[in-house]
DNA sequence: CATGTTCAGATCCTATAGGGCTGGCACGAA
DNA sequence: TTCGTGCCAGCCCTATAGGATCTGAACATG
């Protein structure tokens, strides 16, 4: 084997880290984040040797790791044929996300609001202030951290419903990703108005109020929806 | 290679069927099917090797396969130690998914009831007919077929929203398996209200009232829900 | 008896080899 | 020029080999 043990060293074994790391793991987690920042663009193909070579692994974890993917709807794949990147997001594919988002997060809200705890509170609040802080250049890149960040708000919600159903659904929607997927299609030019929504959720949660939690939260999806419509490029 | 060509072999080569099938896609499905008949029990260490001995493969499809199960938390891994049956349903994961399906199935039937089309709705009236027809007895394999059809009821519905998102929502809820996998902590003694219910559903959509089908479709889940909670053997 | 060590078999994980198919290119014929 | 044919490289898919790791039991030690 050409590469023995970059992973668990014979010498550190102190301790041992608690999950350990497999090669199918790695790449994963780098097609994942070449799918997140564009450098895998919709439609583009995903070969199996060729991302084995380049990562510098044999095509086996590479297969399992696109196993994966294809599971989250990132990737398509015919057989025999191999996997693609999925085409892009459209307008209506768009629509039908906001009609799901509708459907699934304000019941994630309230949900969220009964079994709220302090700490979990507090990692909203860091969310918020992540989405206030972040930088919003014009480039993709500066909006890697606002837009994590409004991920990471709306996945915490649903985590805290503490239904793990719930967190699947939403994961479903492909939380993490279509967000990142959908720059270029429609820009974000509603940071100001999407943080005060935000923390208008924050506030109905942190209060203890599950219906207006679950409202706020519907209002601002509708919102996403109504301005991504009116900023969409083409139509 | 052992199994040179089971698939396409060479001889028959006319018109090409028009997917061809990976052995991996054989190894899911014969996974699957276990799972769902209850040969592999939960908690059950499912072995990659063993696996492929049984079914006579090379490890290879096999980790694939088990790498698209995992992601429907049929069965989980542990990196280096292999793969298991995903442990027993509880009755909190029971009310988890009732939760779910409570946020979730009444809106796909709101949303079914628009875009229903005359195919679509012959669908449903063979899955509720079918429900009424199968068999019900006392055996697992004698309510196979009764599951099946129920299950198929509310996916056809899911997908008759049009919307893409809320099949993956629906799905993510283990739509097909957890069902089966309920058999044994709840028994199905509540055949003949269920037709009912899901006639109800039916005519709602058929007659085209949306608001009348999510309510339906709410009734429905929350007597599922009442009467597995009352026929829970332990608790 | 309790606890730590050693060892063997099973299992996971990765690399490699090779068969079969596909798509593109060159080359030649109409 | 255009079309058909054959070749070749690249890719997917599966099998196999072997290193790394885990597990459980036998054994030794305090």
């Amino acid at each position: 084997m050409q590469r023995p043990s970059q992973i668990n060293s014979p010498g550190t074994r102190k301790g041992r880290p608690v999950s350990r790391q497999v090669l199918a793991d790695h790449v994963y987690e780098e097609l994942l984040e070449s799918l997140m920042d564009g450098r895998l663009e919709p439609g583009a193909t995903v070969s199996i040797d060729g991302t084995a070579r380049d990562l510098d692994v044999s095509p086996t974890p590479v297969r399992e790791a696109l196993a994966r993917l294809e599971h989250t709807g990132m990737v398509r794949r015919v057989a025999l044929k191999g996997y693609r990147v999925a085409p892009v997001f459209t307008r209506e594919d768009f629509a039908e996300l906001m009609e799901a988002r509708l459907a699934i997060e304000p019941v994630n809200a309230r949900l969220a609001c009964a079994r709220l705890t302090p700490e979990r509170l507090a990692q909203l609040e860091q969310a918020v202030t992540d989405l206030k802080t972040a930088p919003r250049g014009p480039s993709f890149a500066e909006y890697r951290d606002y837009l994590e960040a409004d991920e990471r708000f709306h996945r915490l919600i649903a985590e805290q419903t503490g239904n793990q159903f719930m967190v699947a659904a939403y994961a479903a929607l492909g939380g993490q990703v279509q967000r990142f997927r959908l720059f270029g299609g429609v820009g974000i030019t509603d940071a100001e108005n999407a943080i005060a929504e935000h923390q208008a959720v924050l506030d109905a949660l942190s209060t203890g109020e599950p219906e207006k939690a679950a409202s706020a939260m519907a209002e601002h999806v509708r919102k996403v929806r109504g301005r991504a419509i009116a900023d969409a490029p083409e139509g």
